[in-house]
DNA sequence: CTGAAAGCGCTAACAG
DNA sequence: CTGTTAGCGCTTTCAG
């Protein structure tokens, strides 16, 4: 900036000002000081700015998500993306991997940063870490699951009542031997679905002891193994509900390798790409995480334009889709 | 840090000592001021500390990819994440959209937050912008695709050498007429697709006139609907190679629109998930797109610890994987 | 082992 | 319309 000054023969100030667009300058002199900063390929530092500018804003944003990788992550940071960047903001984005234990340390990196908001998919017990930054006046969005220990703007899914959904279509066609297939059970979301499932049942007076629950499958393969034990087993669930994208994708693996395909149901929480082409085409309950992305860095940015109303619980509706899978009835 | 000092009682430069772990302080004071710290909730400010520090780092990477909201990218943005986070770096990313007009606005974004590094998919004609930014230090990795007009380290696959071999592979199962269908020409993958496709024909001794290319087919519903157009007409194509992820989907599913899935051969350039699922399965020309990630990670953190040796261009070898799709023998 | 003074690149407040 | 002075939160340098 001083080289600009220089080069231009101007005063740091009146720099500063024709970068930053302030009234009070000669066309000359906006000129002159344009000229020197492309010739010295001037880019101002934002974070030096920010150090002394009265609002102090970084124009960052950090976006913690279960994983870059996934799809569903994607899509919400893709979401935020778009807002942001409108508004010139950068986005920090990194993966959780329902670590609990990473949470703090990701959030930390943030905040040390000086982001102006955060965005969080949680996986600690608590978020109350977070009370003194909420205190500050940073605003806070939590997506996809609900915090605890602090209140902040939410935006989930209707968990539970796509589950209860899915499970009533199930019901409806005839199964009575239904298995549910959960993640982790830490994670808030699977226990909305898990508890959605079994009220369904209950609601339709199957006796919880004809439902088979099994949880903690974390990963594709493992969903597959508990699929192939099941159906190997006595009392063989008719149809299967599955919690979670990755355990959807390792159930339809399963019932490929026993060629079940066509006689066993099943619904998966979560849409994925190409589930209409498969054989048979798999029912979902759909989400709709760029709905949500954009929610929450709506709210984000609500809050840094000064909307201080009481934190907001927004809930997005899921939607069955029927393709197929889903729609079997029960046999024997 | 001025809050944390009172309380400690203790001056501004010891708790500055404390925080970075630097020798020279005595135990109890150390403890003094941790438990300052840790009541007034201090977080140091990064960005102001590396203002004034001799390293100058920020600790912060820019990654500009396709979009975060596609998988091929969303391998990239993980793998380089978790090569940052070994090094407490942050990293902000950003959607190109492929659109060449984004490319500079996003890349300032970053400058102007004085990242330390620079992981790039490009669009643009021309990457001399970044000349002046390469000649002050900022170590920059181009990644999927070469860039023009700058040297620096480079991570693409063997995009020729792999639509060669996908298109010999067609033409070793008896297909003459074999469609190329390709994504916008701008992109210079699809350049040297295009071309590994025309040079496998050449080598065999086919006339290019029975090859038809189809381009700048940028979404599914596009790809679609050329491949319903062109499997209606005239000596329409036993065998289609399609250039991309999308690309790939619209052609299946304009296939299974025309029941001759089992009929029309096809390879895919990129892997992606359920293909081996589908019926038929699909052959792909797998990528790498996580080691991509990391070898450019790599490349970037070398260079800030010093490494000064002339531009590398890293070629990743891309696999074919048979699995049905693409061993359909010509008919007719 | 500890602290005071100077300065990183920039902007606020005020003076010319 | 323009320049000067102070100071953001921190680290450096150098003197206790």
């Amino acid at each position: 900036m001083r080289q600009v000054a220089a080069l231009a023969g101007v005063g740091l100030k009146t720099v500063s000002r024709v970068i930053n667009g302030e009234p009070n300058v000669s066309e000359s002199t906006t000129q002159k000081v344009n000229e020197a900063a492309a010739q010295l390929n001037y880019l101002p530092d934002l974070q030096a700015g920010n150090l002394r500018r009265g609002d102090r804003k970084t124009r960052t944003l950090g976006l913690l998500v279960g994983s870059v990788a996934n799809p569903f992550s994607g899509a919400i940071h893709r979401a935020v993306e778009d807002l942001a960047a409108e508004r010139g903001t950068a986005v920090f984005a990194s993966s959780l991997d329902d670590d609990p234990s990473r949470e703090r340390g990701i959030v930390d990196t943030f905040l040390r940063r000086r982001v102006d908001g955060l965005i969080l998919t949680t996986a600690a017990r608590s978020q109350a870490y977070l009370l003194p930054e909420v205190e500050r006046g940073t605003p806070v969005a939590f997506v996809d699951r609900e915090p605890t220990g602090v209140d902040a703007d939410t935006v989930v899914c209707d968990n539970a009542e796509g589950a209860s959904l899915a499970t009533a279509h199930l019901l409806a066609h005839g199964h009575r031997r239904i298995a549910f297939l959960g993640d982790r059970t830490e994670i808030w979301t699977e226990r909305e679905r898990r508890r959605g499932f079994l009220e369904a049942l209950g609601a339709a007076g199957v006796p919880t002891s004809s439902a088979t629950t099994v949880e903690n499958l974390y990963d594709v393969d493992v969903a597959r193994e508990a699929v192939l034990r099941l159906l190997a087993g006595e009392n063989a669930p008719t149809a299967i509900f599955s919690s979670q994208n990755l355990i959807s994708i390792g159930v339809i693996r399963a019932l490929r390798d026993l060629g079940a395909g066509n006689r066993v149901a099943m619904i998966g929480f979560d849409d994925f790409q190409l589930a209409d082409l498969l054989e048979p085409a798999v029912t979902v309950v759909a989400q709709d995480p760029y709905r949500m992305g954009t929610i929450a860095a709506e709210r984000i940015f609500a809050r840094l334009d000064g909307d201080d109303s009481p934190a907001v619980r927004h809930v997005v509706r899921t939607r069955l889709i029927e393709r197929g899978s889903g729609e079997l009835r029960a046999h024997g």
